[in-house]
This record gives C-alpha cells, structure tokens and sequence, in this order.
DNA sequence: CGGTTGATTGAGTATTCTCAAGAGGAGTGG
DNA sequence: CCACTCCTCTTGAGAATACTCAATCAACCG
C-alpha cells in the first residue's frame, strides 16, 4: 500500500479514484508560509518537494480510519477535514478540525489514532511518513515549525475542553460560530468587527460532534439566536453576523467582550 | 524577578517560603528516564544543569497566574499540580493534570496561558526560559523530546474532549480513576489487573474541575459506585478496586472491556 | 469546644436529550 | 414538469440527567 511520490506530468487515479500528482510546485502553494514547511529554505523544500504528493478527497470520503496503517503525513492545503474519536455505542466526539496549512498524521507512530473524513472537497499536501521522520530528525527548521504547531494544536484542543466542560449549549454555539469567524478572517485577511459573513462548513450534525451536543440542540440553539437578531441565516449554511461584539458576548469568553475591561 | 540559578552549597528560601537550590544532580533524578531531558547526554545535560534549579511548593499554593510572565519552564519531579482555565463567572474547567517528568511552561511564550496550581507538595526542575529556548534550537536531543511529549499531552487532550463532551457522569467518574489507576501502575511499574490501591489526587471538586461537573455529582457516582462495590472507599481519598477490569466496564471506553473482542 | 474545610445527602429545578413527526431542497426518473 | 426519494434541518412533547440550593456530617485545628 506504499505510495510513491509521483513525477509526472499527467494527472493520475489511484485505486480510490483520488487525485494525485507531483508537479505542483511550493512556490505557489497557497499554504506555503504557514504550513509545517513554512521554516524551510533551499534545499529542505527541494527534499520536501521530493517525498510529497498530492492527494484530494470528495465531500463526505473518509481519508483514514483509527487503527488503520498510515504510511503518510500531510498538511491541508484547501477544504476542510474532521478528526473524531468514537465510543463503541457509537456516540461521537470530534477532537481536530483541520482548516488549509493545518498538519494531520503523527510521525513516528504508524497507525491512526482517530478517524479523518473530508468534509469539503479537500486537497492534502502528503509527505512520505518514514523519509519525512528523518527529516524530523536532521532540518531543525522542520521540526521546529511542527512543534510550534503542534503547542498550538493544544492550545486549541485546551480552549476546547473548557467549552466542552464548561458552556451551555448556547454558548457552545456562539463560540462555534465566532471560531469560524476569526479562521475564516484570518484566511481571508478581513477585519473582525460590525457586519460579519461566513459560511458554515459543517453540517448540524458535524456541529454537535464538535461541541458535545446532540443535533436537535444545536439546530434549536442557532434558531435561537436568529429570533434574537444575533445572527441572520440565508439557507442552512450562510450566516451574517450584523453585530460580531454581540455574538462574543454570547460566547460566554472574557476578552473582547464589547466594553472596555 | 528573575530567578538565577543557585550554585550554593545550603539551601536558600525564595520570597514566597519555596525551597530552591541547584546542588542536586541528574544521577540521581527520578524522572531522568522518563522528563524532557531524558534523551540528552553527556555535554548536553551538563548545559542543562547550569541553567536548571529547584522549586518547591505545597499544596494548594499556585505556581503561576494565568497572564503572569513567566521566565521559566519546568518539569514535575514529585507531586501533582493543576492546569485552570476560568470563564469570568467563576466556571472553571481543568485542562492540565501534571504528574512526575511532566513538562509545564511553553518554551517561545512569556506570557502564562492557564493558571497552575499544586495539589499536593509539589517538586519543579525549572529551566531558565531564555537559555532553555536556544538549546531547543540547537540541541535535536531536547526539541526531539519535547515533541514526542507534547504530541503525547494532545492525544490525552483528546480523550479527554471525548470524555467532556460525551460520557455520562457515572462514565466519567469510572474514567477519571482508572485513568489515575493506570499513571499510578506506570509510575510504580505495577500490574493493572486484579485488586488495585489508589489515592485519589484531588478533592471532589478539582474532580469535578477536571470532569466538567458539579462537586455534588462527583460525591454521588462515587458512593453509586461503592455501593455497587465496584470500588471501596477508606477515607475520602484512598480507593480499591477490586477488580480493574469492572471498572472499566463502566468506564464506556471500547478496548479491554473485560472480554476479548 | 467553636470554627473551618471537605464531603455527603436530599429535594426541587432546569437544561439537554430522546423519540417522533414533518418541512424544505436537491436530485432522479418517468 | 411532476412525483418521488433522500438528506438535512426544524419543531414539539415528554423524559432524564445533572445542576442548584440547602442542610448535615466528619475530620482537623487552634
């Protein structure tokens, strides 16, 4: 099942129908400056650029399962991917929300720890797992640039826990949705106040995996705060913020909270 | 308030009563095997004791403040502390428990993300920040490590965001303990089958801090599950499982259930 | 022997879940 | 173009889990 880095020029199919090919170049990766390669100059990019290859994925198409063998590490390039953990009555929790430049794959560890599915059309920069740990080892830049990530991986995965223990289901909502928000700025580059637009990339139920809700509450809750004028909905994914500070005041966080501290 | 490293022969008391010195060596350490420093060797961890000393706190004093700058980085040696985040009602959600060779501080960052408490008495190798972050940079054999542990802390973030988010109380309860039983097997490198003794490390309510619960529910499924006799109780904090495996059951986590799958 | 802290227990409440029905949209085929 | 299906989402009613408030208990300490 090993796959090799492929150098040709003609767009190929593995067995699962995916895309995947090797003459996309870094100098016009989108992700180039905030990926797990951001650090690397000159010659680490060009050893990057030799164990890599692409791979894309449909909406709804898992990219692995937990307990599966994975030859492979990758960064997100575009879409968007879920990491969920699953109890054996089949209750979900997602546990990684993986957004362009984002890092999935553990190295040094050979089976998948959780399960990953595509839940936009999703692009995957892949590096070869076992020539990618050695680089681990000997460009500084690399591994540097992945424990960065990694810290502020958990950083996130913290900030989550204490909405998963702590909010109400309101508040779960509205911090969501602020989430999206500032990824979504920080992507596009946009500001973060008045009038905020944004899509949602998950479905009710994705949205109740994230926040440890069932997705009744989660369609009650977002219905909630369009009655309050907190949010305005355009079909089930298209959401407008009319007033950002007022969607922040909901979310139960300190900081930002609208008035000066 | 920077703390310089103390080459004394007696040991010295800081502002706040905490007992530090710099004269015990890494022969004798009891994490050396297992702490950040555990793949460095020779010159390397020479340069590491000259910039290490010790702190000591006891039970229930914080070791810094959320916000606070923070011009060190530490490992546990003995003892247990606490990792706060706090909503500015007072909810308070538990998203760091750290035991013996555990890694507290972010090497990069000088302001202090969550507070952090000690437990019981509490032991710290600290590093100076500054030098510690050029010999992240230049010594493979630390960031190496510091990696692998902190991928390690992530993964236990997400089970811990399963366990937040989608066990009941009575699951969490049962989850927590063995998940107590099982570091404490670690540490004494003792069986995990059978009849097991613990001390819980915490009052019901940093229980419950760390479980996203009430104190009164943490109180109520841990008598549900004595009455039961899945678990005995002498004291509030000493516990015996009588059968591990019983526990786990309850513990609704798929894999070794008890039977073979 | 009061005072304090941590833990237990009870009664009533509230938030969230469960189960169930139905609405709205997109795609398919006659 | 319409009926039909599938999927996602919404909404309702009742149930259950966990929370809140309050009283009591036990251990420890001055």
């Amino acid at each position: 099942m090993t796959m090799s880095a492929q150098s040709l020029t003609q767009i190929k199919r593995n067995e699962a129908g995916n895309l995947f090919s090797g003459i996309e170049g870094c100098d016009s990766c989108p992700i180039r400056h905030r990926a797990v390669c951001s650090l690397c100059v000159g010659d680490e990019l060009a050893a990057l650029e030799r164990i890599k290859f692409y791979r894309s994925f449909e909406p709804g198409q898992p990219i692995v399962w937990g307990g599966d063998r994975m030859d492979f590490v990758a960064s997100v390039v575009s879409g968007v991917a879920c990491l969920s953990q699953r109890l054996e009555d089949g209750r979900t929790q997602m546990v990684g929300l993986l957004l362009p430049s984002d890092f999935m794959g553990r190295p040094g560890r050979d089976v998948v720890a959780y399960d990953a599915v595509a839940t936009t059309k999703v692009k995957l920069c892949c590096f070869r797992r076992q020539p990618f740990e050695e680089m681990i080892r000997k460009v500084p830049h690399l591994s540097q640039r992945l424990l960065e990530m990694t810290m502020d991986e958990l950083d996130a995965a913290r900030e989550w826990m204490l909405l998963l223990g702590r909010k109400t289901a309101r508040e779960k909502i509205a911090s969501f949705i602020a989430i999206i928000a500032r990824r979504q700025a920080a992507i596009d580059a946009g500001p973060l106040n008045g009038r905020i637009t944004l899509e949602l990339p998950l479905t009710r139920e994705a949205m109740a995996d994230y926040l440890g809700l069932t997705l009744e509450t989660v369609s009650r809750q977002i219905n909630a705060l369009k009655r309050e004028g907190i949010l305005e909905l355009s079909g089930k994914r298209h959401v407008v913020l009319p007033e950002f500070a007022r969607l922040l005041q909901e979310a139960g966080d300190d900081s930002d909270g609208g008035w000066i501290s």
